[in-house]
DNA sequence: GTAAATCTCTACCAATTGGTAGGGAGCCCC
DNA sequence: GGGGCTCCCTACCAATTGGTAGAGATTTAC
């Protein structure tokens, strides 16, 4: 089936470009791993730059169907921050291959990955700020809060967090990798939400938390 | 004289590593900056793995004397965070090509890099720890920090920052790089600050603060 | 049954890669 | 003025790169 050679390209080739960058990944490599020759894998994609721009597209596909779902289905400030980020780092967690690739992709085409990413995710990022600009107003959220600045480096700090969880696991002694992200996790969670959330919504939100569900979970 | 062409390379492979990565960048491509032939190249540096690690060796040296000079001149945990945000943001800021050529090592050798920069950086970050720790005690730092995930969330932040300005830049249309830098190293600031120190110590620390240079100079 | 489409293969290509061999020009020291 | 050192050169190398041509297979359509 043709499907599935294609897709099996398409895993291989994502973890490959995420683990080596592209210009480290050839199509040999790719191929000796899919289990078939090179010039059999370019039968499925007419160049290795359409192969990566699949990969590519392929990994924006989710969030394009995703963001509006989950900003929809919240509309409170606090619900939303906490929707975004437990759906981000869902999204990593799964497959931190995927910071990578977009680390990658984000340093090595900055033009075209603002092109790529910035026509599915503008329009929502637009939403974020009147949310954040209302939470404002309604004393919820700290007003010296730069809306646009303060996404941007919360995307910084979980696509950063997972890309570097290699460089990051080991720092402490004895600890394993999951350990680490998830100790990690905590805490780029504690301070996207301190420093956007005034003292008096914090004290709202917060029960007693120590680990990742129990701090997403919303008391309602 | 020698070491004329020799710094001239490191400066051109630093750049060049920096844009287009390791893999990205042929020998023949800094020998035709430089204006020399190929094997010239290679008679200054017996090998491009060579070369690299000469970069990356001449990157780190910096912070191997700073780090120590501007620990040590501040005690206090407040002047020690304004003296290291200030000590990156002059460093990145001098060359941002500086925050791309670390955040590809990271990414692409992240073993290497945590060997290299944890030799320098490991003692230095261990006395940034119980900076922090003392502050608890004090009450001017937020008891539910996690100081070196602190630590390491504010790398990320800063490298971050400045490794993906080309990508910041022009998402406020209409805003030059200039200014897309410095408002994303502002909110940085803010981050960091607000989820570090307690209230309290905000309260002391900040006047009325516009520009970076007002943020940290420390009013004495 | 046969033609067309789908998929993978072998064989090959020009260009580029990191790196070597060795020659020669300029310079310094004695 | 000759030996040695520094530095850059031309010429070359094997290996690998992304990519093409075209010949089987195997399945699908009619």
């Amino acid at each position: 089936m043709a499907e599935d050679s294609r897709t099996q390209i398409l895993t291989v080739a994502t973890r490959l470009f995420a683990r080596r960058g592209y210009d480290g990944t050839s199509l040999q490599a790719i191929a000796d791993e899919v289990g078939m020759r090179k010039p059999s894998l370019l039968y499925h994609f007419p160049s290795k730059d359409a192969l990566r721009q699949e990969v590519l597209s392929q990994l924006v596909a989710r969030w394009k169907t995703r963001l509006p779902e989950v900003l929809t289905a919240a509309s409170a400030a606090e619900d939303r921050f906490n929707a975004m980020f437990r759906e981000a780092s869902d999204f990593f967690r799964a497959d931190p291959n995927r910071a990578r690739l977009v680390l990658r992709e984000m340093v090595d085409r900055p033009h075209e990955t603002r092109e790529l990413v910035g026509g599915a995710v503008a329009p929502w990022l637009q939403l974020v700020v009147h949310t954040i600009e209302d939470g404002v107003r309604a004393g919820r959220i700290r007003p010296d809060v730069d809306p646009i600045a303060f996404v941007m480096e919360c995307i910084a700090l979980i696509i950063g967090t997972f890309a570097a969880a290699d460089l990051a696991a080991g720092l402490s002694p004895g600890e394993s990798r999951e350990a680490a992200i998830d100790r990690q996790f905590d805490e780029i969670l504690r301070i996207a939400r301190t420093s956007l959330f005034t003292e008096g919504a914090l004290a709202d939100m917060a029960g007693p938390s120590t680990s990742f569900d129990q701090k997403l979970t919303s008391p309602s």
